[in-house]
DNA sequence: AAGTGTTACGTTATAATATAACATAAATAT
DNA sequence: ATATTTATGTTATATTATAACGTAACACTT
């Protein structure tokens, strides 16, 4: 199982991890001839910089902030567009929300896990799940395309704080 | 594997599937000492007329030709929370719409396979998905409790079609 | 380096989805 | 009958997303 978890969940050079991400990034625009411009830029680093989903109007603030200047909404749905089009970020459907993706390029099944409580998102690669999904859509004649998988529940952290104050 | 696509890729007394859900809607009403008025009536009945998920203003629309008056949102969203309540209709957050729910009352799973030719929406209710996705959460420690799983891709007639075109 | 086509961004307006707040009416309970 | 709860009507507005069109930056060719 691929995932990305612990690494939400526990204390880590996150700094570290958002410059991996941007590495990361810059070589598939590369690979794809894609250009990563300041703005595409800012909204990934700002989606890494939180490990919970943002918004578009989050991001919206955060980005006029971080350029200083005042950015309208169809500059921020333009970098989202591109950066989920290279599959460097995904959408959570359920929250309207966008996150860094921790494994571009792997072919992985887009399960979140959710927490209702602190709202962080860790995205899990789980293979059986993929497989099982898969037959279950060949047993009903279903020609799979895509999937959107979203847990909702308390992380790790906030089920030991829930579990502790009983 | 309890599944109604079946149901829904065939064609049926579509009349008296609809009777049969309005039925177990009131049934489940008497139970829970909750209200079936005209509106979440008309509701349900819309959502189960149509196979396709209804977004909120389609619902809107044909509300208020079906009962012949001005329908205001709020009614709709209304009708649409009270439905969601009880278990009768499900959200899809894909396509931030609803449909009726094919098997109330029973604990399952909530997937759903969405045409993304004609739109339709299957739901299946499949243990063995839940059961892996309940250890995958376990393994990592997380609390599940609530899911989105929404499979798009092709229903058997509209994959019949793409394949003889070929 | 100048011209040309493409790609990205700026700007304004507006579409689509959803809810807040408060008034009225209908149903139910006492 | 009256009080209480529950549902609906109504107006306004919040939130999420896109259309349309103009301008600027880039990148390729010569």
């Amino acid at each position: 199982m691929l995932t990305n978890s612990r690494l939400v969940h526990q204390t880590h050079d996150h700094g570290r991890c958002i410059k991996a991400a941007l590495t990361r990034a810059l070589d598939l625009c590369v690979e794809r001839k894609a250009r990563m411009t300041p703005t595409r830029e800012a909204v990934l680093r700002l989606l890494w910089q939180s490990h919970q989903p943002l918004g578009a109007y989050q991001l919206q603030d955060q980005l006029a902030t971080l350029l200083d200047k005042k950015i309208a909404p169809p500059t921020v749905y333009r970098a989202i567009e591109f950066l989920l089009q290279l599959g460097l970020i995904h959408r959570i459907a359920s929250l309207n929300a966008y996150i860094g993706c921790p494994f571009p390029n792997s072919d992985h099944s887009n399960l979140f896990m959710i927490c209702n409580n602190c709202g962080s998102a860790a995205e899990v690669a789980h293979a059986s799940i993929n497989e099982l999904l898969q037959t279950a859509s060949d047993k009903a004649n279903f020609t799979l395309q895509s999937q959107t998988l979203e847990l909702f529940g308390l992380c790790p952290q906030c089920a030991y704080i829930e579990n502790k104050s009983k």
